[in-house]
DNA sequence: CCTCAGAAAGCTGTCGACATTATTGTCGAC
DNA sequence: GTCGACAATAATGTCGACAGCTTTCTGAGG
């Protein structure tokens, strides 16, 4: 791997799973519009539609769906034929989801945390970059949004990634995509949360710089409940 | 849901993820191979191959061998052509689907632990029905190694299943299949190891039975991990 | 005996065809 | 006007073909 990069802006390749060129291509511009909402759920996803407007045949746009459903971010229903169905949302899913991210990264988290010394400054100096960049956009005047989404993903995201824990790793990616779709979709509906946001996570920075396994992970965990409970006020 | 039937022994359907029946049938015959052992690590799964072994087209099997690497049970690996394989299997991976597990079905049993005393009694008696089963198979002689494999899982599966969490069914789904592997190749090598499991299981219905979350959970943490060093032991 | 170039073979990526089935639409009977 | 049967339509399941890339085999040269 060359560090060398000033930051190659990795992109979180949406989930684990190797897959060929056009799968991949099909893969994100569907998940893309369905994560943004561009795609309402239970909208039936056509396969030759897809083909039409992605232009490629129906075998990657068959394995795109597929991996989208093992996401979570699409459905399919039906007894013979299977139909694919952009998956429905609900605040019982929703709460699911956090209580799910909850449990996951709340173990992460508790992992850095017992990391020793050195190696837990490293990530406090990540994860402080990134919370700092966080805070810088939410103090602007008209902080955008886009960057916003962006940077609170990275900081749960840097989390996850740097407790060193493959499987926890490839479990996480999904169920964090399936939140994107309620935090784009609700998001920007709820000025005043910001503050709240912005503190816990400086509560979460501050158990695993200290080296508080438990702290961290109750950290964790109440700011994704805390979270759910804010969504769920718009839903 | 019809709870008439005297007990459809409703077989893990595996993971979530409704397919065809072509699919689910390579699916599942590829899979029992790779849990059982009979197809060893790092095998390579030619489709053509399984085409003319599963007497089926190749779509059906590329969707199988899809399914399976989102599983973890099969690994993709190359650069333009990507070819599967029997996904391989060390202490390293063995001891993250323990703590994976561990904390899966900790929070499950928590939650089991939570509810309210009549929805609790009724989860209790199933998992007793399925404890008592394993500890009668444990006791014979010559106990049937295929039973005991399965009242194992049956045990674990019934706490997660009864948690009425669905994502958490569907995330743990996966782990499972993977840990079976090693338990399948592994477990019968295990003579004395029956007697701490067995214990360590009560633990956990206990501390369900009388309410205590966070007893159960723990129990439960323990009991995955020490199942993990007793594996480890073997490799 | 080893090395490297060229040739051959083996697999996978991708596509569209064909068959089958669920769904929708239509028309007639009551 | 409503219901039901039948026909038309649409979408998916499944398959094999073709092309292209990797790997492997072969043989000549050192």
């Amino acid at each position: 791997m060359s560090t060398l990069r000033p930051q190659p802006r990795q992109l979180p390749p949406a989930s684990n799973g190797t897959r060929s060129r056009l799968t991949v291509h099909a893969y994100s511009q569907i998940r893309a519009r369905i994560i943004r909402g561009e795609l309402a759920q239970n909208v039936h996803l056509v396969e030759l539609d897809l083909v039409r407007k992605l232009g490629v045949g129906r075998t990657p746009v068959r394995e795109a769906l597929q991996l989208l459903e093992s996401e979570g971010l699409a459905v399919s229903k039906g007894g013979g034929r299977l139909r694919m169905f952009v998956a429905p949302m609900s605040a019982a899913e929703q709460l699911e989801i956090a209580e799910m991210l909850a449990i996951l990264e709340g173990y992460a988290a508790a992992r850095l945390a017992s990391f020793a010394a050195d190696a837990r400054s490293s990530v406090v100096e990540e994860l402080k970059q990134i919370h700092a960049a966080f805070a810088h956009t939410a103090s602007m005047k008209a902080p955008s949004e886009e960057r916003l989404f962006e940077k609170h993903r990275d900081f749960h995201a840097a989390i996850v990634r740097n407790a060193r824990h493959s499987l926890l790793l490839s479990t996480h990616a999904p169920v964090s995509a399936r939140m994107e779709r309620y935090e784009w979709l609700y998001g920007h509906r709820l000025p005043g949360t910001l503050r709240s946001s912005i503190a816990e996570h400086a509560e979460i920075l501050g158990a695993i710089r200290r080296g508080r396994a438990n702290e961290a992970e109750r950290a964790v965990r109440a700011n994704w409940l805390n979270a759910s409970a804010r969504l769920k006020t718009v839903l």
